[in-house]
DNA sequence: GCCGAATGTTCTACCATATAACATTTCCGC
DNA sequence: GCGGAAATGTTATATGGTAGAACATTCGGC
């Protein structure tokens, strides 16, 4: 910081900075509605106290019962180095374990404990009522259909 | 961790875990989608050493200059306490300069340096070309527009 | 049998976000 | 005017997600 005279304000309106140069970028939108969506999320998933990795993690293991590790976290592109602390919270509070595979004494199985198959059901549960809450934001699901080609269009290699 | 006995392996497909359960999810592909588009931002902007954030924040000071923190930090969406750091940095780099206002004792007016106008001017190239690619990615400009539109509805209240 | 690859793990680093607390300064109602 | 509420910048701390490098163990192909 420093205190040399500053030059005249040009801006157009002083409290309202335009946002004009990057509010139609793509990538900032695309930003913008990530981070929205996710709050929402948090606020329903308040109670059942899952962040959006730590359910898709168990959405993937309920569906892909036996999964190794490194499968379920490149299904969900997470290194296998960082699914470690995410796949041990899960292992700490009951709702997965992880047994050793019978041909392969490297890897390990990946299932929902009975905990966990509760939990994985009640999570789907809000996940339906959010999920329906985001296509009525959209307006309908004819609206969502399109924005999942085209969020696919930029998924794409 | 533990090893007991496991249970038997039920899946359709023992290398490839099904992702369907989250891949239809607006909100999982949302992330996926911007962690696409950061992931090619980045790779543009290696050589100017910019994040997105730093990007945006050089854009709305040379929209706005003399633009209190506050009001860049509120139109980007970022908490004051963390546009500190931010700022910052861009400070150390020789791209910006915060003077004192005039009128307010606390308010920090923000500028570009001219170091910061050429640097600002040379992301505005990169990003133009990036933001070109993103929507050949879209097939065409009208797919853009969709797309804006529908993560409009997605981010307001 | 050997060597490369896969697997899980640890460590470290970076970016972004959130909340709380604080000192200074301004603003507004009375 | 004065006093309390609000704004501003700042610090500190915690969380979540990502990335890369290195390592020991284990598997598999040749």
């Amino acid at each position: 910081m420093d205190d040399r005279p500053s030059p005249p304000d040009t801006r157009p309106h002083r409290n309202r900075p335009d946002a004009g140069p990057v509010s139609g970028i793509v990538g900032y939108r695309l930003r913008r509605a990530q981070m929205a969506v996710f709050q929402r999320f948090a606020t329903h998933f308040a109670e059942l106290a899952l962040t959006p990795a730590e359910f898709s993690v168990l959405a993937l293991i309920e569906a892909n019962p036996g999964s190794k590790q490194s499968e379920i976290a490149a299904a969900l592109g997470i290194k296998r180095a960082n699914f470690v602390a995410l796949i041990r919270g899960l292992d700490a509070r009951g709702l997965t374990e992880r047994h050793q595979t019978a041909g392969d004494r490297r890897a390990n199985a990946l299932f929902l404990t009975a905990e966990g198959r509760q939990v994985a059901a009640r999570a789907n549960a809000v996940q339906a009522t959010f999920e329906a809450e985001c296509v009525a934001r959209l307006g309908g699901a004819a609206a969502r259909d399109q924005l999942m080609d085209l969020l696919a269009r930029l998924i794409g290699p």
